[in-house]
DNA sequence: CGCTAATAGTTGTAGCGTCAAGTGTTTGCT
DNA sequence: AGCAAACACTTGACGCTACAACTATTAGCG
């Protein structure tokens, strides 16, 4: 037990600097969006997830899936969301245990209307800095840490083939 | 303003893989370090930011400027590991506006009890899924973003050079 | 000097996420 | 059929963070 395994001066200098995007860039997002849309990152992907939907529609667990989030989060966000009527709720019919989350016109449009201003950050904030080799690199590198945190591929998707 | 830019199919699938490692880590890191040291990543951040301080001490502002955080979040975590008796307050002498928070004995024992699972941790969830140019990789790209999202490297020194 | 502005920090409040507990429904087993 | 276990949520309470307001001290400047 004598033997703790440590991190080489490579690896900590890497670590230190992903440990920093990670806590920067959630802000870097929130702020964007809150400012120009008053929609936390996360109420946006919540509706970004639906719009993409078949019928715009997503039971709650599969939309809780996708966004990464646990039921009871993503509840109290939904509430949220249908006091502000961007949401709604509605018993799905094949099983009565299950509930629909379908995104409303109003949804829709604060959906669209939001999604330019944030591709303008994310390109500015993470893809302009980089070359097409380094988006390609980080595509790599992400991916493998993602078979560790992510084995299932819950929230992206395998890599996709040609079927 | 009609030409609105979008990222390429390569950039959206990079972006959606950093986004979710984003999103997970800082789970996987909170659990770890909670269930065995039972302190949240934030809390074992500014304790080692505190213990390899000169006398392991630091002005609050200093010390928030090197966890990334707004000093009022700094203050109410400092009370809550004060409480604990991790860290104690001390006026400065010099500036009697500023507040020196200093590491106590149990503090920096629960740190240095604390590292080496925090360090497994990080080995076995971003680093050994990594080739040694994956983690050279990392360390470039993370930088050129760290470039927008921390301009004046206030989070992570600047690329140290040999003098 | 003396006054204002800036700095350093603390505290209270409101909002969001987690955890535990609870409801209603369906599945599976006998 | 009947009953227990699993499932799909919802709700309430508590902890943590951001924001705003406030105190105390120092620096700048005429």
């Amino acid at each position: 037990m004598t033997d703790v395994r440590w991190l080489s001066e490579d690896q900590l200098r890497a670590w230190k600097k992903l440990i920093a995007v990670v806590e920067l860039l959630p802000g870097a997002l929130e702020s964007q969006l809150q400012r120009d849309s008053s929609l936390s990152h996360f109420e946006y992907f919540t509706l970004a997830m639906l719009s993409e939907a078949p019928d715009r529609t997503l039971r709650m667990t599969s939309l809780a899936a996708h966004t990464n989030a646990t039921l009871a989060r993503l509840s109290h966000v939904v509430t949220r969301l249908e006091k502000r009527g961007l949401v709604r709720r509605e018993p799905c019919a094949e099983d009565r245990r299950a509930t629909n989350a379908i995104l409303t016109p109003a949804g829709w449009s604060t959906v669209v209307a939001a999604a330019p201003g944030h591709a303008g950050n994310v390109l500015a904030t993470v893809i302009d800095p980089l070359t097409d080799a380094d988006v390609a690199d980080l595509d790599r590198i992400m991916g493998r840490i993602l078979e560790v945190l992510d084995p299932a591929h819950v929230m992206v998707d395998a890599v996709p083939t040609d079927d």
